[in-house]
RNA sequence: GCGAGAGUGGCGGAAUUGGCAGACGCACCAGACUUAGGAUCUGGCACCGAAAGGUAUAGGAGUUCAAGUCUCCUCUCUCGCACCA
């Protein structure tokens, strides 16, 4: 080596240091694990990306996060499993694919290399081997066995369902695809369309989600709350309302089953079933037009709170099974009819907007709830009453209070036959064909001769076709492939036609925490004994807008995997941890506001230590992290001044052998009580609460200890020696390369990422002094020193005899001394 | 409206069990080294006050020897749900 290069060696150079570790950890194969039975396991996942171009902050940060944990695991003798890989079908690959007159999968798997490439460069701790992408067909075709596996059981099912449907692009919008009742792509006005669609049976769970939610206690409360909310389970009735003139009936869902006596006339969704054949020929027109406007408006304005009450008479009635009132049949536009069972019995003194659309259409008002001391009149009624009362108007239920009257008036309408308790959820099936070409093929056949066929095992997987003419127009592209679409019976061998659609892509990320427990599998989608060793995934890391669908999705399909005999455990997620967004200058980062900071330039800069430094320290994971410039410049800061630390002392501590414990001098054991302190507060810190940047924070202060420390005495290179040796251990889950790099120079043959955690000294933390404080009436006065132990009276009379405290005495009686050993004397006068 | 969370210096944030409010970092100020400084090092830095001291954790009340922390009320902000019968 030349001289000159020597002293650039000397220098913090991230780029040289950190090539080099990446190569190392790769050449060692050090994150690779197997199922190593003598050591304690450790699933740690972050949320895989999808592969939209290039990484951005929110990753770089989630990663961090992640990789700081896993180290640190790793650190501590548990066999961390931490795997990585895309969620890699999805839109915008099609559209990408439209717009550049490209393919789907070149455009992904070109995203893929690139984006592996920034993440390697990251210095991130994944076990590489067990990459995967949703869009190989290894992957997909297990999730088409698994899907059949769900047909035969019923979980898997068609049926025909309303959607948003785009009549020029033809095909079916997701909701937050509608923009003002207009295609987001070509504007053109959305309707509601009834189409034959794919769903899973996720409302057969909806009772174990729910019960789950009470399980799970490493989740944040607030994302337990919100999936309660989505499931949305209510105790109600089911009543019958017999059709005048007809022996038939209509079955509503209620939970103020205490208010029946008040219903006075009944509302039914626009598209109930037996809305046609309820309607006289006289109102046919009339209906007829109300029902083609409620399909016109998109369910997201329709379900907004502000949208105007409407309704239209049918022309029939129903009666009112206790109190025989005739009771009018309408339609409203406020009556859903996926929730209960489309049809609700109006009751509008004490529903809102019950009393609304009776107002507007002059029906009539029935009290049956009264408030306690006082009279409501429903001529001069301004709002529903909503709240308990006394009832009224109820024949034998008179002067219950309405929320015991529930469960009187519901056992006496089950004993009476004409309704019955029912528990009623909010959560529907999840719909899940997509008219997509770049997702996984629904294996479905359809025949003339047999139906619908699930594709025989043996032909599976059903392989996206690759010839395939991305013109944006004219629906699924799928569709238009003879090739793919025209197939053989594999029943009756007669010609017959696939499903053309392809399954959600929240499908895919249902189940890759499972597979990458044995992404080699080759003869299924799951391999018990190595999935079992693994699961759950015992820390999950990712941002909260997957708080329900992609989480809830994910606990569906482990129970059906479970149910279907392939794993054991009934949660996917013992702990997630939400972390927050990457904000500046007071928003989250997007192109359109133009705040964005590329990972990339921030890696060539200061490297990936720096960026991966300053995202941990700048606040606590789950808190939203505010992005600062002169933040990252003082994280560069630090470490390079860690680096002249070492450098500066290296003479040192090569020359000095280990502490010996029972030669210490007073000064080198109060350097060594802050060595032990700070690696016991990192510790704690990283452990039990993931509060990575005090525990950055702690380090810090104890570079500032030891950069001022310069002891003349003869074990004082030692103490350094292990000082630094523990400040650079610390640092490691941080800071991975630029601590391995300083690791060896210190003359470690072994890579700091094989070495141990340290572990603090019990005795060396022991401080033989104390600082007291002196509050007189509460209030800070003075301070002393005193030998750790003292005792109470003593550090009273110290207290007392003040003189900083005198004056604050003097004259007034002490009534009481309160004495805190070791902290606090309070002395209370008056 | 319902539910959850938050409110601390100029800024990001500390304060784990009720016991020194403001750790650590950024910015700023002064000094040192220097041809230079946007490098590095040293010191200062909540507010008022010359000082003694006083006042401060959104605001108000309360419990306590002692409250950022516990209780009640009010305000503000963020997020989620929202005609769910």
């Amino acid at each position: 080596m030349t001289r000159k290069e020597e002293t650039v060696d000397q220098k913090y150079n991230p780029r040289n240091v950190e090539d080099k570790w990446q190569q190392h950890w790769e050449e060692a194969k050090t994150f690779a694990v197997t199922e190593d039975r003598e050591k304690q396991k450790y699933y740690l996942l972050e949320m895989f990306p999808y592969p939209s171009g290039r990484i951005h902050m929110g990753h770089v940060r989630n990663y961090s996060i992640g990789d700081v944990i896993g180290r640190f695991k790793r650190m501590r003798g548990f066999n961390v499993l931490h795997p990585m890989g895309w969620d890699a079908f999805g839109m915008p690959a099609e559209n990408a694919a439209i717009q550049n007159k490209s393919h789907p999968a070149k455009w992904t798997y070109e995203n893929i290399a690139y984006m592996r490439g920034q993440l390697k460069k990251m210095g991130l701790s994944y076990d590489w081997g067990r990459e995967l992408a949703t869009c190989d067909v290894e992957y997909y075709r297990w999730e088409q066995k698994i899907f059949l596996q769900m047909y035969e059981k019923g979980l898997a099912y068609k049926k025909t369902s309303f959607v948003n449907w785009c009549p020029k692009c033809e095909t079916v919008l997701a909701n937050e695809q509608v923009e003002d009742g207009g295609c987001w792509r070509c504007d053109s006005e959305v309707n509601q369309k009834e189409l034959d669609q794919w769903f899973f049976r996720i409302t057969d769970y909806a009772e174990e989600l729910l019960e789950w939610t009470n399980r799970l206690p490493g989740w944040p409360e607030r994302v337990l709350v919100m999936q309660r909310n989505w499931i949305g389970k209510s105790f109600g009735c089911e009543i019958e309302f017999p059709l005048e003139g007809n022996a038939d009936a209509i079955k509503v869902f209620t939970t103020r089953q205490d208010t029946v006596y008040g219903a006075t006339f009944m509302s039914l969704a626009p598209e109930h079933p037996r809305a046609e054949e309820l309607t006289t020929p006289d109102r046919k027109e009339e209906v007829d037009a109300f029902i083609e406007k409620v399909k016109k408006t998109d369910r997201i304005k329709r379900t907004a709170e502000d949208f105007e009450k409407e309704g239209v008479f049918t022309g029939s009635y129903c009666i009112n099974p206790l109190t025989k009132a005739h009771m009018p049949i309408y339609l409203a536009n406020f009556v859903l009819m996926d929730y209960g069972t489309g049809a609700v019995m109006a009751v509008p003194t004490h529903d809102q907007r019950d009393f609304e659309f009776a107002r507007k259409y002059a029906l009539p008002l029935q009290v049956v709830i009264q408030p306690e001391g006082e009279t409501l009149d429903p001529l001069s009624m301004a709002a529903a009453f909503t709240e308990v009362g006394i009832l009224t108007n109820s024949s034998q239920f008179d002067g219950l209070r309405s929320d015991s009257a529930k469960e009187a008036i519901a056992d006496f309408l089950e004993q009476e036959g004409i309704g019955k308790k029912t528990v009623n959820f909010r959560l529907r099936d999840w719909g899940i064909s997509r008219q997509r070409y770049w997702g996984n093929p629904i294996p479905i056949i359809y025949c003339k001769a047999c139906g619908v066929v699930p594709v025989p095992d043996q032909d599976l997987p059903v392989r996206l076709p690759m010839d395939v003419e991305f013109t944006g127009e004219g629906g699924s592209p799928l569709a238009k492939i003879d090739s793919f679409i025209n197939v053989t019976c594999p029943l009756c061998g007669q010609p017959a036609r696939r499903e053309a659609d392809t399954m959600d892509t929240f499908v895919q990320s249902s189940w890759y925490f499972l597979r990458y427990c044995c992404p080699d599998l080759l003869d299924g989608p799951l391999d018990s004994e190595r999935v079992d060793y693994w699961m759950s995934v015992d820390q999950y890391i990712g941002g909260i807008e997957h708080a329900v669908m992609h989480l809830l999705y994910a606990r569906f399909f482990t129970k059906v995997l479970r149910d279907l005999g392939y794993i054991t455990c009934d949660e996917p997620f013992t702990k997630l941890l939400t972390q927050g967004m990457v904000i500046k200058d007071g928003a989250k980062m997007s192109k359109s506001k133009g705040n964005v900071v590329d990972p990339n330039g921030l890696i060539d800069r200061y490297g990936a230590d720096t960026a991966r430094l300053f995202s941990l320290f700048a606040a606590p994971p789950e808190k939203d992290l505010d992005w600062s410039d002169q933040g990252v410049d003082g994280s560069f800061r630090f470490l390079n001044r860690v680096w002249k630390l070492v450098h500066d002392r290296l003479d040192l501590i090569n020359n000095s052998k280990t502490v010996n414990l029972s030669a210490l001098t007073g000064e080198e054991r109060t350097l060594r009580r802050a060595v032990h302190k700070t690696i016991r507060k990192v510790t704690e810190d990283i452990e039990e609460r993931f509060h990575f940047n005090t525990a950055i924070a702690a380090v810090m202060e104890l570079l500032n200890v030891l950069q001022g420390a310069e002891l003349a005495t003869p074990q004082y290179g030692a103490v350094m020696k292990e000082a630094l040796g523990s400040l650079v251990q610390m640092l490691a889950p941080f800071v991975p390369h630029i601590t391995e790099e300083l690791w060896q120079r210190m003359g470690h043959h072994t890579p700091l990422s094989e070495t141990p955690w340290p572990d603090y000294d019990r005795e060396a933390v022991v401080d033989d002094e104390a600082l007291v404080v002196i509050q007189v009436n509460g209030k800070l006065r003075s301070k002393f020193t005193v030998p750790a132990g003292t005792d109470e009276e003593t550090m009273k009379s110290i207290a007392l005899a003040d003189e900083k405290v005198l004056p604050f005495i003097e004259g007034k009686q002490v009534r009481k001394v309160i004495c805190i050993p070791g902290k606090l004397v309070n002395i209370v006068v008056g």
